[in-house]
DNA sequence: AGCGTTATGTAACTATATAACAACGATGAG
DNA sequence: CTCATCGTTGTTATATAGTTACATAACGCT
């Protein structure tokens, strides 16, 4: 079975959707004694400005755009936060990181990444999961984390492109 | 089905596995007219010279102690041109590359990283590219590159450390 | 208030990767 | 053989990504 999490093509209210990621954070860190601090709420906030994945970088500029200068080490602290509480992912192939749709229940991140608008897909797929497992077991390798990302060309932009 | 390409825990006579490598670049690229030239072989050699990854600095200084100092940009360009022709691959979550051991096929890597002795196996099962394929396909995705990165402990250092 | 723990600030630094342009060198056409 | 061409390498500078070491501040408990 596959859960997909993606942006709605068309008519996608992205201010409600940054606004149940923070609410779905806030009720999540609340419930664990975990502290979402003014910046790393900033941070989150940041992470979600779009569906694609965002550097780390990128979210420093958007900070001193907002009159918030930082240094880089913050960020990546306020990303180490974000992402050990599963509420952001990071995208290895791109250095980057993405707002996570389902931060409540843990789950190796399984992206489809566009290579023309740059937009990430998260998937949750069972049978990708079940035969990296299984690779696993076979070769007596006990899993810490898994990272599975395709780069490709989405429906929109394959269309678009035609 | 499962391939496994992994360096034999023990009898590994790395000395002829790297000979093999080299013999199979060079068979490779004389076949496919591509230019194996006195750099792109050394930096190939360099890259098997163990079977964990090794990063593009740790290439250059290698180089540098072996007498041939060059500039990042170079060796950029070597694994350029060997990830191009399958010969390496290229592991996203640790920025560095590896030989691979079958390079006549094209496919995806997959990799289990050990996170105590830094080996990574080669994978290549038909299941887990299946199940991403028929993900990718779901969504109307279409396929450029995959990337299947487990990090973890292999058995021989679980068993070392129990 | 006092104390330990967690979070943030500051600065310098290391690591990874690319850009722009010049020069070299193998190969093939004339 | 010579020249033109194209792919390869050299050189320098720079962009991007991430870390180390240490100081300070805020919180949360007793």
């Amino acid at each position: 079975m596959t859960t997909i999490t993606a942006p709605a093509e068309t008519g996608h209210d992205h201010g409600r959707c940054v606004d149940g990621a923070l609410g779905r954070a806030e009720a999540l860190c609340a419930s664990r004694g975990a502290r979402l601090t003014a910046i790393r709420r900033q941070v989150l906030e940041l992470v979600w400005s779009g569906h694609r994945p965002r550097g780390a970088y990128a979210i420093l500029d958007d900070m001193a755009v907002e009159g918030k200068r930082v240094a880089p080490l913050t960020v990546y602290r306020a990303l180490d936060f974000l992402v050990e509480q599963g509420l952001v992912h990071r995208i290895e192939s791109l250095n980057a990181y993405i707002g996570c749709p389902d931060p409540d229940h843990a789950h190796p991140g399984q992206f489809l990444v566009c290579r023309e608008c740059g937009n990430a897909i998260e998937l949750n797929d069972a049978r990708v999961s079940a035969a990296i497992d299984a690779c696993a077991r076979d070769q007596g390798f006990t899993v810490d984390r898994t990272t599975v990302e395709v780069r490709g060309l989405c429906t929109t932009c394959r269309n678009s492109l035609a």
